[in-house]
DNA sequence: TTGTTCCAGCTTTTT
DNA sequence: GCTGGAACAA
């Protein structure tokens, strides 16, 4: 293995971040500056030329898609299968830790992973049955609450008593919540992060096996850590000088989640041989867009401090459009978005993002009435549709007939006869004899306190379940789950759905199956788990095939937190008015401002040659019409890099304005209505319309092969004839 | 058990 | 102004 193709194309700082000797470091990455890349290459660095194994090297992510890539990446420059190494994210590793220790971390060896809409439901039903009203306490705000305390480290134990009395049922609901997790093996996401740190924390040889056996460990977007999984990285790094993290403090856009910056400051007190690199040449964007963002982000205070550059060009200047109304506003991107396809663009190197999600729908239905096919990203995951959690919670029930959760779940669906009163009666007995709902049903059964009708309806029910278990034995994954949806009754209940609804449904369920058959059982996986076990957990920790995951070129809408660590040609972020975008809710506190203005700092450095930035003068918010005034945001970057597509000054005459804009534009144009041209691939035409100004002057040209189109004058290639 | 009506709420989101 | 959930009636 030749060392040359690991570091040749590195530039000097990622070559020096890439080859020091193993000692704690913090890479500070700026946007786009190739910080996976010098995570990448450093983990087959010190595989080719350290002679790590691949077995003592740990890389930490955030998302499945981050371990993925990485992963393959790894895997593409040494030519090796990365198999054992550890890559993940941190609740994956978390649960492999607890898989693997379950005993220690005292747990059940059958613990199930709960996603936090399982969660939601967990929290319902306990203030249910601790008689709490849901409206002066609503789940929502418990399970924000309780995920807050574990991410800080905080049990319900570790909180003093006292306080006031909101204060000390707070605790009481907490305590209540872990005791019947801890009773029924459920774990969520906050937990699984929880017990890790303190499996480690408290069993000597765990910690110090982990110790030994990682090398290396490696954490990508470290300024998205939270007080836990630092925690939980120092203790498996200590005294070995050994983390190497990859961060941006500029792109710290997860605070309101627990993610803390100060991780960062703190990285370089508890390592005190640290070394810092700063990557900061950029290898995605214009110098224009650069010099904005960097301008823009100044404005924090408390910065690590890091300025992006470039060789590459200028490029065009920053477009910014100042619209009528949210109408308008979708108007003008989507015109422009077709120019740009038209002249040969992919739609995928459009994209649009926006502070919150419900504003996509202006801009879909757009995309949609233009025919232009389009994908939004975010909004429900495929495991998280309720007919998927229902087939996942009978399959669920079969493999662990004291899982009660998924108990609850199915018991009625589709409907059987089997209502709140008799399930009422089995929750009541499974709390006095602590056992599962299951056995409940059984005691009530043999009670024989119910009606002949709803007793039938329950034998009917748990004959059903094992009558399945029996049938499902011998089968493969996706034949089992295959049979589950159709004997469950599943299929059948959403046949009966008013029609639309109900299709998707069926397919959905069709995907499951099909998922089941995809899915790649690793027999000697180091969790030592069951094929079924293994997908139920796959289906917790992955967001799993989205929306149909058409390959079908697409324009792009996201929120800009789904954008971050990733690149368009085009950005048009959209909707840069104060209350929106900074939002409302974080004008008057400065942190929380600037976490705003991070979040147009990661949206801006998305894009690789055009940034527009729009918005409205008008805007109907929650059925009201509003006038908000323009982002301080647009204030922050220099009049020099923005060209205003529209003056402001004609807002009050739309149509006449426009008109006459355009005329003023036909005079300054090289070109002229009627002017026959010749273009590389679509050859002769005539020109029809001319629109925009500079980089966004646009002609319509009606070609004698190609017929009528759009082209942007910026890419197209015209000989006057 | 199902359908209707009424009412609150309404950033960002991965695991 | 719309959506989802809960409460209620039939």
């Amino acid at each position: 293995m030749d060392v040359t193709t690991i570091i040749n194309s590195l530039n000097d700082a990622q070559r020096q971040a890439v080859t020091a000797p193993s000692q704690a470091m913090l890479v500070l990455a700026g946007a786009g500056s190739g910080k996976t890349r010098v995570l990448v290459h450093r983990i087959a660095w010190q595989i080719k030329v350290e002679g790590v194994s691949p077995h003592s090297i740990l890389a930490v992510t955030f998302t499945n898609k981050a371990a993925k890539e990485m992963r393959a990446r790894i895997e593409d420059l040494l030519s090796i299968s990365a198999h054992n190494l550890w890559i993940g994210t941190f609740h994956g590793i978390a649960h492999r830790l607890l898989r693997r220790h379950a005993q220690q971390a005292r747990l059940p060896e059958t613990f199930q992973v709960m996603d936090s809409s399982d969660q939601l439901r967990v929290i319902k039903r306990l203030l249910n049955t601790l008689n709490i009203d849901e409206k002066q306490w609503p789940p929502k705000e418990v399970q924000w609450y309780i995920n807050a305390q574990k991410d800080e480290g905080i049990r319900a134990k570790h909180c003093v008593e006292a306080g006031d009395t909101h204060e000390r049922q707070r605790l009481i609901i907490y305590k209540a919540y872990e005791e019947l997790c801890d009773r029924s093996g459920l774990v969520d996401f906050a937990e699984l992060l929880l017990r890790a740190h303190e499996l480690l924390r408290d069993n000597a040889d765990v910690l110090e096996f982990y110790q030994k056996r990682f090398k290396q460990v490696h954490v990508d977007e470290f300024q998205d850590t939270n007080t836990i999984q630092y925690a939980w990285l120092r203790l498996l790094t200590d005294g070995n000088d050994n983390l190497f993290v990859v961060g941006d403090d500029d792109q710290s856009i997860y605070g309101w989640r627990g993610a803390k910056i100060e991780n960062i400051y703190s990285f370089q007190q508890h390592y005190p041989n640290h070394q810092v690199i700063k990557l900061e040449q950029n290898y995605r964007s214009t110098c224009t867009i650069l010099k904005a963002s960097n301008k823009v982000i100044t404005n924090n205070s408390g910065r690590m401090g890091k300025e992006l550059w470039t060789d590459a060009g200028d490029g065009d200047l920053i477009s910014l459009y100042a619209a009528f109304n949210e109408q308008d506003e979708a108007y003008f991107v989507v015109d422009r978005i077709r120019a740009s396809i038209n002249e040969g663009c992919l739609r995928s190197d459009n994209a649009i993002l926006y502070r919150s999600n419900a504003q996509s729908r202006q801009f879909e239905e757009k995309l949609m009435a233009t025919g232009t096919p389009y994908i939004v990203y975010g909004g429900l995951r495929f495991f998280d549709r309720a007919e998927i959690k229902n087939a996942l919670a009978y399959l669920r029930l079969i493999a662990n007939r004291d899982d009660d959760a998924s108990f609850e779940r199915v018991i009625n669906t589709p409907t059987r006869g089997i209502g709140a009163k008799a399930l009422d009666e089995m929750r009541n007995i499974a709390r006095d004899q602590s056992v599962s709902l299951w056995a409940a049903a059984i005691l009530l059964i043999n009670q024989r306190s119910m009606s002949a009708r709803a007793t039938n309806a329950l034998i009917g029910f748990l004959e059903l379940i094992k009558s399945l278990s029996k049938e499902v034995e011998e089968l493969s994954l996706d034949e089992k789950v295959k049979c589950i949806v159709h004997k469950s009754g599943l299929i059948a209940l959403y046949q009966n759905e008013k029609m639309d609804k109900g299709e998707e449904k069926i397919e959905n369920l069709e995907e499951l199956v099909n998922a089941a058959k995809l899915f790649e059982f690793d027999k000697d996986n180091e969790e030592k788990l069951g094929e079924v076990d293994m997908f139920l957990s796959y289906a917790a920790l992955e967001a799993g095939v989205s929306q149909s995951e058409d390959s079908e070129d697409c324009v792009q809408l996201m929120t800009l937190h789904s954008a971050k660590g990733l690149e368009f040609k085009q950005v048009f972020l959209v909707g840069l008015e104060e209350g929106l975008f900074p939002s409302q809710q974080s004008v008057d506190d400065t942190g929380r401002l600037e976490e705003e203005r991070r979040l147009c700092y990661v949206g801006m450095t998305r894009a690789m040659q055009l940034l527009y930035l729009t918005y409205a003068e008008s805007r109907r918010l929650y059925g009201r019409e509003t006038y908000p005034r323009p982002s301080r945001f647009l204030r922050e970057i220099p009049a020099e890099l923005l060209q205003e597509v529209r003056m402001r000054a004609t807002v009050s005459r739309p149509v006449s304005a426009v008109q006459a804009k355009s005329a003023m534009f036909q005079a300054q144009s090289q070109y002229k209505l009627g002017q026959r041209v010749h273009h590389a691939k679509f050859g002769e035409g005539v020109i029809l319309q001319i629109e925009g100004e500079g980089a966004q002057e646009r002609v319509e040209i009606n070609f004698k092969q190609v017929g009528v189109k759009w082209l942007m004058l910026a890419y197209a290639k015209l000989d006057v004839l």
